[in-house]
DNA sequence: GTTCCTTGTTGCC
DNA sequence: ATCCGACGTATTCGG
DNA sequence: CCGAATACGTCGGATGGCAACAAGGAAC
């Protein structure tokens, strides 16, 4: 038996939908979902709907007679867990019968000791995941060419279940979830991975900084980088595998320079040159590889396996990628299963010059279970009133709790980026703006260095220069002043 | 009423 | 995005 | 040969930087 929970704001959205698309009353939303659901229940049985956390609330509220802000301030301090323990000890009576939302992880716990009492079920990210599935899954395999709500209610309202994939197909126009992507540790991984299979590299392009160039005069040209093929001539490729897909891409369309051509890719399966591809790639402004096959197990259905293809990326290599030393300054209370314990840390690189700490990132994964407790442990003891003098940081990163600054870290991160935000190694690449970190991860305690041995401001500029995107640029501006001069 | 600035929200990676 | 932990299933191991 | 241990894949839910946009408030 499953319950699943709206918020209200999902639930706001799902009105609007369906008061557009079939003329309801707002009160006939849950009718209408109802329907939705009972039409799935074959295959999803016992599907409820209920309430979320902010219901939930004001329920507790009601019954116990306190206020909101007290209530919202436990359930930081204790988690939702907390406060359902609470309200199981009090006036259960008034919210019996009613749903309660809580964490995945907490719902096994709950529905076990607490049994028939209450009605347990999860909150609104796994509901619209669970709705999601329901739609787009049912029948399996076959409901995920067209994820349009728009679509896909209505049909299923109108007709039988079985006869989706024959009113809903894939549609220009119409996105696919995407394929994604496993990520592996190196190329001897890859190797193993698909050693039974042919298999192919291609470039990883980084579609965002495709456009984040700076907003200086130069015009940025866009030029897409075509890598796939799911539609030609009003025929779904999706079932093909990609040896086919590809062909087909790369007979049917012409590359023009600069604006429109194939990924670049490469087969092989000597670990020595995927090895210098990956090299290159990272050379050529991407973030690695793209590892996919070409014959077995090919195909694009999302609803087979959607991480059918690897993600090679210099980072995940250990020991390999940019790696830093940096200080812990501030905790931020956590919030679900990081109750209780600080879920995110301010980190500051130490500028040499100004004997100051700088804000370079905030921190929030890498951390095992114990390492979170350990934090927490040993931050409570080296908790500041205010912070130091010598700290530079943002309003808008003022951490719940700030720390002394005593202990280092050594953290892994994909790029270095000039940030509105950050302080570290402001005034040295840029005159104002520091520079932060994109992907920023929790690798291990430094407890060899001290803070004044961190990683220094000028040290963090050096990387951000050696990047070879940044290295690029350079390169290229050099040459246009060289042209200029000429 | 306009304009500007700050702050919060969302979506992308 | 990254990462961890829980869970369920598939595969391998050992008696 | 079968049960136990291990490996693997998926999912959920913590958390990151940043750009674009929205909303609200202050100054003019």
């Amino acid at each position: 038996m499953s319950f699943y929970f709206f918020r209200l704001k999902t639930t706001e959205i799902l009105c609007n939908f369906f008061r557009s698309a079939i003329v309801l009353k707002p009160d006939d939303l849950l009718h209408c979902v109802y329907m939705c659901l009972n039409k799935l229940a074959p295959a999803y049985e016992g599907i409820e709907l209920g309430i979320g956390e902010t219901v939930l609330m004001k329920a507790i509220a009601q019954a116990t007679g306190r206020s909101m802000d007290k209530i919202k301030a436990d359930a930081q301090e204790k988690g939702d867990l907390g406060i359902v323990a609470e309200v199981m000890s009090k006036k259960i009576d008034k919210i019996k019968g009613m749903f309660v939302a809580c964490r995945h992880s907490e719902a096994r716990y709950l529905i076990r000791s607490l049994g028939g009492k209450l009605r347990i079920g999860l909150a609104e990210q796994t509901v619209l995941t669970a709705l999601g599935n329901a739609v787009f899954l049912t029948p399996p395999g076959q409901g995920d060419e067209c994820p349009n709500y728009g679509a896909i209610i209505p049909t299923i309202l109108k007709e039988p279940l079985e006869d989706l994939p024959k009113h809903c197909k894939l549609t220009p126009g119409i996105p696919l979830k995407p394929m994604l992507a496993h990520p592996t540790k190196g190329v001897s991984e890859v190797l193993k991975r698909f050693e039974n299979a042919k298999f192919t590299c291609e470039y990883k392009y980084d579609g965002e900084r495709a456009q984040d160039a700076d907003a200086s005069d130069i015009k940025v040209q866009v030029c897409v980088y075509a890598f796939d093929l799911l539609y030609l001539n009003g025929k779904s490729l999706v079932k093909e595998p990609f040896q086919t897909r590809r062909d087909l891409l790369r007979s049917s369309f012409e590359e023009i320079e600069g604006e429109f051509v194939f990924a670049k890719s490469m087969i092989s399966a000597d670990i020595e040159e995927i090895g210098e591809f990956l090299e290159e790639s990272i050379k050529g402004n991407c973030e690695g590889l793209m590892v996919k096959t070409l014959d077995i197990d090919a195909t694009y259905e999302i609803a087979k396996r959607s991480h059918n293809w690897l993600k090679l990326k210099k980072d995940y290599l250990e020991g390999v990628g940019d790696t830093l030393d940096v200080v812990v300054i501030g905790g931020y209370i956590g919030t679900g299963k990081r109750t209780g314990r600080y879920g995110g840390f301010l980190l500051a690189c130490y500028d040499e010059e100004n004997e100051e700490f700088q804000s370079i990132c905030k921190i929030g994964t890498g951390f095992k279970d114990d390492d979170l407790e350990k934090h927490a442990t040993f931050f409570k003891q080296h908790i500041i009133d205010k912070p130091k003098p010598y700290y530079r940081w943002d309003n808008s990163h003022e951490p719940d709790h700030w720390f002394d600054a005593v202990q280092v870290w050594e953290i892994k991160c994909a790029d270095l980026s000039i940030s509105p935000t950050h302080r570290a190694a402001a005034g040295l690449v840029d005159e104002e703006k520091g520079i932060s970190l994109r992907f920023p991860r929790f690798l291990r305690i430094r407890d060899d260095k001290k803070p004044e041995e961190a990683t220094s401001a000028a040290q963090v500029a050096e990387m951000y220069r050696n990047q070879s995107q940044i290295q690029n640029q350079l390169k290229q501006e050099g040459e246009k002043e060289e042209e200029d001069f000429y």
